[in-house]
DNA sequence: TTTATTCATCGTATATTTGCGATATAAAAT
DNA sequence: ATTTTATATCGCAAATATACGATGAATAAA
C-alpha cells in the first residue's frame, strides 16, 4: 500500500501540484517574499530573518531549488540565491491560467 | 524534534502556505478541475474519473474542504461536492496578489 | 423487512516531510 | 599552517501524508 500514484495523472496536473506544493509551506513562501525584496541573497541573512535553523533553511532552499523556483551560486564562502525568473513566471503562469479556467462561469450546484 | 514550527510565521504566509499545500496534489488538482466544469458533482463520478480508490478520493476531498475550498452537502444516498466559490476566489485572490507582488521588479543579484 | 447503494471513517502500512544537531567542505582570515 | 566563517549534507526522530481494504451508517430499492 501507500505506492506512489502520482504518475497515473496528467503531466500538466503533476505539475501544478508541484508548483503548490513547493510553495505549501509558510517557510517556503517567506524565503520567495525575501528573495524578491532583497538585492543581496546571501542565504545566513535568509537564515537570520526565518525562525528555522540554519540546516533546515538550507533544506527548504533545496526543495526550492529542486521544483525550479529558486537557483543558487557559490560566491567564495557565501552562497547567493535568487529566485530563477524565467522558470517561476512561467510555472506561476500556468498555475494562475489554471486557476483563472476553474473560476470560469462557477458553477453552483449544491 | 520534528516539532511544529508553522506557527511561528505570519498569518498571511501560514493562509498562502494552506491553500497552496490543498492543492499540492495532482489528485487534489484533477478533482477541482473536474468539480469546476460539472454540474452535478456527486462524489461516485469524482471517484470514477480518478484512478484511486473511493476512500483515497473521499480523503483528499476532505483535505479540500478542511482547506475551505470545498463544501459538500448530502443529498439522499449521495454527496454532492461544490467549489466554495466564496472563500476559493478569496484565497485564490490573496494568493495570485502574493505572486503578483514576488514578481515586482525581479530582482537579479546572481 | 431485507438488501443494495453510496459514501465516510477506521485501521494499518508505507512514504514523505519537517526539523535539529553534528559533521564535512571549502574559502577567507589570521 | 591554523583558525574562523558560511553553507551543505548526513543521520536521526517525530510528524504528516498517501493509499488501500474493511467496516459503519444512512438512505433507497426490493
Amino acid at each position: 500500500m501507500a505506492v506512489n500514484k502520482k504518475s497515473l495523472f496528467s503531466s500538466e496536473d503533476i505539475a501544478l501540484a508541484e508548483f503548490a506544493k513547493a510553495l505549501g509551506h509558510p517557510a517556503r513562501i517567506a524565503i520567495m517574499k525575501e528573495l524578491a525584496i532583497r538585492n543581496e541573497c546571501i542565504c545566513g541573512e535568509i537564515v537570520e530573518v526565518l525562525p528555522l535553523a540554519q540546516s533546515t533553511v538550507s533544506q527548504h532552499l533545496q526543495e526550492l531549488k529542486k521544483a525550479g523556483l529558486v537557483k543558487g551560486t557559490v560566491s567564495g564562502v557565501r552562497s547567493c540565491y535568487c529566485i530563477n525568473w524565467e522558470n517561476f513566471s512561467k510555472v506561476q503562469g500556468l498555475f494562475n491560467l489554471a486557476m483563472v479556467e476553474i473560476n470560469k462561469n462557477q458553477k453552483q450546484c449544491c
